[in-house]
DNA sequence: ATTATCTATAGATCTATAGATAATGC
DNA sequence: ATTATCTATAGATCTATAGATAATGC
């Protein structure tokens, strides 16, 4: 039952980063509640002591792996195009190499606590704070909590849920659809 | 440590709606996974192994709570209101013994499988079954399934992220800028 | 010698079930 | 007598830690 496991070549920077992306897979795919401390290990290759020798404990590699991609995309994205690149990386199937998928994990994770819950908070503050320049009409950041919490239903629709047709549109379509829409909740006056 | 329990009162149905009633709050709290059993039967005052005895297990509960919640609304709201009627339901805290709280638990519980995923995706299906009405437009189901997300994602960063000022925004101001950007969505050709 | 990795397990859950007890209805 | 309720516990997790082993660097 056991089969001892094959001793691993001593790279800890190098375990660190497998622990990180497979957590990121994992926590992605089924939420941080459902994914294991022995599953991340596994599909990592690694002995699961390790992930709380490099992380402390679960919630704190929750929290690194939300770190690491959550506010990379918005700290290198100009405001005006920060909902359609979102939106478009959203409906973008992910690549390797490619941008996190914190998204999912957020949307995933939303029964958890703790971290889970300090880095939704944190990034989406960010979010908004940028999506608030987007208009100088009153009620700038009502506006722009609205427009974030379009780009999290959608995510939720497609990612989560795979409801048709939404799940499975040409990118191209959802913005030409949502643009227009977007334009009058954001310039529209009253 | 133990202390034995009351004996309660023998009434099977009272103990079922208990129970249910239970389920419903604490699934909209913490999600499935992070509500155990004996957290609801501990909540209805009743014995944890009547649940099981009344709903078979933890998942087939949950499936009834969804059912019971879900659906009641959409059968008595004409669709042209439909959109406005859920977001102000939404965005009204919850009365007692008023509309229930299953959009809640589906946003608590996007992390969770079997009975958890069937019931979002019935629920689901009906809603933009529904919204597809609103719209002669092409595209109308892709419309449909976008405010449908809109709804979603207003849910969830009101209730389950709490992000302000969205979270405690006037309902009426709400429903004022998101109404003409729906109409946006639903009417415009292209 | 240092320290990355592995073994083994403690301790705390959690769902579910088998069977005992006791309140009601005939 | 029926059956709603309760007791006690099986069995299967899961996170986290203590301490052993073994690969690398000086």
């Amino acid at each position: 039952m056991t089969g001892e496991q094959q001793a691993r070549k001593r790279d800890a920077a190098a375990t660190k980063a497998a622990l990180l992306d497979a957590a990121e897979e994992l926590f992605a795919e089924r939420g941080f509640d459902r994914t294991t401390v022995r599953d991340i290990a596994a599909q990592a290759g690694v002995n699961q002591a390790l992930l709380f020798r490099y992380f402390g404990s679960k919630e704190s590699l929750f929290g690194v792996v939300m770190a690491r991609g959550g506010l990379a995309k918005l700290e290198t994205t100009p405001p005006e195009q920060l909902f359609e690149t979102t939106l478009r990386t959203l409906l973008e199937p992910p690549r390797d190499g490619s941008p996190r998928r914190s998204l999912e994990t957020y949307l995933r994770s939303t029964g958890s606590s703790g971290a889970a819950t300090t880095m939704r908070e944190h990034v989406g503050e960010e979010y908004a704070r940028v999506l608030t320049t987007l208009t100088d009409q009153p009620d700038a950041e009502l506006r722009a909590d609205l427009v974030l919490a379009w780009l999290l239903g959608i995510g939720l629709v497609r990612s989560v849920t795979g409801k048709e047709p939404l799940a499975g549109a040409d990118p191209d379509d959802i913005v030409r659809l949502i643009r227009p829409a977007v334009r009058t909740l954001l310039e529209r006056n009253g």
